[in-house]
DNA sequence: GACCTGCTGCGGAATG
């Protein structure tokens, strides 16, 4: 029964059935974000973020006062729009919520594409209650019945968010901007929208993004005592060994492989590899823990590898892989094993990361340097969730041996001095702000053409109000907005009456009625790997295929039966041996700070006390390297023919520097840490940048008209050269950024 | 040198 506390101001204010369902919970009190969120919420008057680690009651927070102001009201309509960037998510929390529901008698509904089609014409026969919807069904919403969405949302209360961090700064999150506009739009009336979010790097930011231009009216609901928990980390280091010269494996083609071979890949396995994934087996089997590593590639290798090391011991298997080339239910089995009884590790990319709730691990482990502190303290949030539990972090990373052969680059160790700089980060308790400043013109271009589908035709200026001026998409003004719409109309995508209407051209038709629209991000093509009728997941086309050949896949090893090229499908069947495939990839953006603390590393001289033994003899092997190549004094290094070109900032910095030393010439290439400019002695590299240095900061515009390839994101193929240009640069470029960085380097 | 996410309506066949 509810202790004293329970009778405090924000309780008082739930509706009583509410109150009653809190009872049966028989929780002790309301946490402190829970508490929080009452007032604000039940006032429907402002926007509300609540900001608490995973599983700290968030849906709670939202839910108790939003049902409790549902429960004095009538009428026809939904009253709550939630939406979530998962499928998985939503089947979770419609679970979760549909016992409060039933209880109040409000209706949940959750609609996604794997939810039964009849089930979501009955919805909209009679709508009401909540629904659990993703962006991509709620786009499909507007372009399939944008008539009757006035009716459906006339009575909407209420906009959740759910893991808000995961869409600010991407396509998806400048699509939901925008549809949460245009919900407003259609139901005639301003709807408070409430945010949910991990601990977020800067909270204007994302009160600026779940109320663009009002920001600072946004009510931050965060706990006031975040940092209770004890952490153990360790960065644990190992050493690769180098190659020797006369004796590649890496030779051996695939085709050369069969089934007796299967002895000899397993001794091709490096040492470092064998190392770790002996550790991993030693100190995770018998208790629930997540491998995160960086690469499915990866996945594979370790799941195939601790999998193997259980067989040999006659254990069963306690080792699963997930990451997103996998079906469903694979990785359904894989989580449904962390819930279990019997003891399991999942070995995963970032997919396990954030949403369902898969309960607390004993521990985590991250083989190779993470990306970036914010997806590092999320990791770390899945262990030690149960109170007085510590949360347990180990990292894994190798460094190769130092030889006569090693680049300068390599010896630097940057593996793992960026896992280091991101684990001081986290305990400095910085993550990095996302960026926002995008211009999406892919997306403003999906935008366009669902409002045109939604109310079957649109004036140009008031289509530019809607989406730009009061809309999602501020940066584009007026006369960039015409732009689009002549590089949209010259393709027929749409096109404009005599009367000065906008319609769908032919293209534009076929683009909208097909539901590959409804997302705003880009997917490769992809074959299914089939075995007996059931499918085990996907590998990108670009990886050749055979028949014949062996293959290691969730978790086994694999012949290829028939590639079926016209279906896209791949048959396979069980075998003894098998190689890793690649899955296709982009490169990642590391921020500033990370790069900043990099170098600040390797000129201290401290030692962090999460280190063991190897990984220090390496921390000292890497500064004795920086002080033996003069890069305190100068980043610049030559090499052979290269210079090398040292920048401690982050991606967005280095790409500019890149991209301006080609502009004037020069052939460039890059490595994690250095720019590599190829025929080249310092000194000619360092009057390419005094060059630089003495004009203002390039515009970026410009400096990206000088680029060959900035078709990135999904619907960039019908942008002009003009808007490549500035949506590249918008998105790509920081040429203040480049300037100050090239600046120090010529006066220092 | 990454990772992840998502998807409608219809027509026809098979089944209860």
């Amino acid at each position: 029964m509810p202790s004293s506390n329970q009778t405090s101001s924000g309780f008082d204010q739930l509706h009583e059935r509410v109150q009653r369902w809190i009872w049966q919970q028989q929780w002790m009190e309301l946490r402190d974000i829970q508490e929080q969120a009452i007032a604000p919420i039940l006032s429907a008057q402002r926007d509300v973020i609540i900001s608490a680690a995973t599983a700290g009651g968030k849906t709670e927070a939202a839910f108790l006062p939003i049902f409790s102001k549902l429960m004095d009201e009538t009428g026809s309509g939904i009253r709550v729009l939630y939406i979530s960037p998962l499928k998985a998510l939503i089947n979770d929390q419609y679970r979760r919520l549909s016992q409060m529901g039933e209880l109040l008698e409000i209706p949940i509904h959750p609609w996604h594409g794997d939810i039964d089609a009849g089930r979501k014409q009955r919805a909209l026969r009679h709508p009401s209650g909540v629904v659990l919807i993703t962006p991509e069904s709620l786009e499909a919403l507007f372009v399939r019945r944008g008539y009757e969405l006035a009716g459906i949302f006339q009575a909407l209360r209420y906009l959740v968010i759910d893991e808000l961090h995961s869409f600010i700064g991407v396509e998806r999150g400048k699509q939901l901007q925008s549809l949460m506009h245009r919900v407003e739009q259609v139901a005639g009336h301003c709807v408070p929208r409430i945010g949910l979010s991990a601990t977020l790097g800067d909270m204007g930011l994302a009160a600026e993004f779940i109320r663009p231009g009002k920001g600072e009216k946004v009510w931050l609901v965060q706990p006031e005592d975040d940092d209770g928990q004890e952490l153990k980390i360790q960065v644990r280091g190992y050493r690769i060994l180098a190659p020797d010269l006369f004796e590649d494996e890496d030779e051996k083609s695939e085709a050369d492989i069969d089934e007796a071979d299967a002895n000899e890949i397993k001794t091709a396995d490096s040492k470092d590899k064998s190392d770790i994934a002996a550790h991993l087996f030693k100190v995770l089997r018998g208790t629930n823990n997540l491998i995160f590593i960086n690469r499915r590639a990866d996945v594979e290798a370790y799941a195939d590898r601790l999998r193997r090391l259980c067989e040999q011991q006659r254990l069963p298997n306690e080792f699963l892989p997930h990451h997103g080339s996998l079906s469903k239910d694979l990785r359904e089995e894989a989580e449904q094993a962390l819930k279990g009884d019997r003891p399991a590790t999942v070995v995963c990319t970032t997919t396990l990361e954030m949403g369902i709730d898969i309960g607390s691990m004993t521990s985590i482990a991250q083989v190779g340097a993470p990306f970036s502190v914010t997806s590092t303290r999320q990791r770390l949030g899945r262990s030690g969730r149960r109170e007085g539990d510590a949360a347990i972090m180990r990292f894994y990373i190798s460094e190769p041996e130092v030889t006569p052969y090693t680049s300068p680059q390599d010896s630097l160790h940057p593996e793992l001095m960026q896992a280091i700089a991101i684990v001081n980060l986290l305990l400095k308790r910085w993550c990095e702000p996302p960026v926002v400043n995008k211009l999406h013109l892919s997306t403003l271009i999906q935008q366009v053409l669902s409002l045109i589908a939604e109310r079957g035709g649109i004036r140009a200026k008031q289509s530019w109000e809607m989406l730009c001026q009061k809309g999602a998409f501020t940066a584009v003004d007026q006369a960039l907005f015409i732009q689009l719409l002549r590089c949209l109309g010259g393709q027929d995508l749409i096109q404009q009456t005599q009367e000065g209407l906008l319609l769908l051209g032919l293209k534009g038709e076929r683009l909208v009625n097909h539901y590959s629209f409804f997302t705003a991000f880009q997917t490769p093509e992809e074959y299914r790997i089939v075995t007996h009728g059931k499918t085990l997941g996907t590998l990108p086309v670009e990886y050749p295929l055979t028949e014949g050949l062996y293959l290691i896949f969730a978790g086994y090893r694999w012949r290829v039966l028939a590639v079926d090229q016209e279906r896209r499908v791949v048959d396979v069947e069980r075998a003894a041996t098998g190689r890793v495939p690649s899955f296709s990839g982009n490169r990642g953006w590391i921020h500033d700070r990370i790069r900043e603390e990099m170098y600040r590393l390797y000129l201290s001289k401290e030692i962090p006390i999460f280190l063991d033994a190897i990984a220090c003899d390496l921390l000292n092997e890497a500064r004795t390297n920086f002080s033996r190549y003069g890069l305190a004094d100068s980043p610049l290094l030559s090499n052979g023919q290269q210079t090398l070109l040292f920048c401690w900032k982050g991606d967005l910095v280095i790409n500019t520097v890149l991209v301006q030393l080609q502009a004037r010439g020069l052939s460039v290439g890059r490595d994690a840490i250095a720019l590599i400019i190829e025929d080249a002695a310092p000194a000619k590299v360092l009057r390419e940048l005094r060059a630089i240095a003495a004009k203002p900061p390039v515009n970026p515009v410009t400096l990206a008209a000088t680029l060959q390839n900035k078709m990135i994101e999904k619907y960039d193929q019908f942008l002009s050269e003009e808007l490549l240009c500035q949506n590249y640069a918008s998105s790509y470029l920081d040429t203040p950024g480049a300037w100050n960085m090239i600046s120090e380097i010529v006066s220092g």
